[in-house]
DNA sequence: TAAAAAAGTTAGATGTGTCTAACTTTTAAA
DNA sequence: TTTAAAAGTTAGACACATCTAACTTTTTTA
């Protein structure tokens, strides 16, 4: 099972293929806030288990598992924000800050509900 | 600045205070489902930190500032709970694990909403 | 195209939180 | 009141995620 930490590498990896075409490491460390050698651990560790593909002092690719996840992460994501700002009026900043966190912890039913009150309008 | 493990263990410790007149290590242990040597680490690091007070082989009491702490979580956690609860229709059980996570991770900006929406249940 | 800069890697340390195993103290019971 | 059980503690290990410092590779540029 994927640590919260590794979910936040996937996702940021997939932003950046989407933004730049390509997620290389430097992008990846100043995306999340960290150094580089704190990348390049989280990375070994989600090639090992099949999320990425990466060639040494190259950049980094999602494989179909990793994209599944990170997108799926990434929906939820997009989720809780609206939910945030539309039902709380919560301003956009703040609403993504709070999501990126929310995403990782909150249960299926939880989430399963926030989407269907996102979808309904309720 | 206390981790959000530590104030797991505060929440705890006020529960189990109010609930059983003292707050022992296996009481809390159980509370959190971790086993002792992981309590009195934690009761250590709190001790240190003025937030507990501990007598070797004794129970725990909470201090000033830790009982401060413990009901300001305390309160975040109801809230967040009736919010899930009233607005989402989320099930009793599943309200109180998701806002146990989500009380340690929330800004005070999506809190404040949430505890005015709850306040005026709009 | 050689030198300098940037990016990536490795080694090793640190902090946090957990655990098991072994031991000590306290409490309960025979 | 001695012994057995329960609770608490200590020591030491492990996993995770981070860092700095030193080193290597790649890219840029003069």
């Amino acid at each position: 099972m994927l640590t919260q930490t590794l979910e936040d590498y996937l996702e940021a990896i997939a932003i950046l293929e989407k933004e730049k075409g390509k997620a290389r490491i430097k992008d990846i460390g100043n995306y999340l806030k960290v150094k580089n050698p704190s990348v390049v651990s989280a990375i070994n560790s989600l090639t090992e288990n099949g999320y990425v593909q990466h060639k040494k002092y190259s950049y980094v690719t999602l494989t179909k598992k990793g994209r599944d996840v990170a997108e799926e992460i990434h929906k939820k994501h997009k989720t809780i924000t609206k939910f945030l700002k539309d039902f709380l009026k919560i301003d956009e900043a703040t609403a993504k800050e709070d999501a990126c966190k929310i995403e990782h912890i909150i249960s299926h039913k939880t989430y399963k509900k926030i989407a269907s009150a996102v979808e309904e309008n309720i």
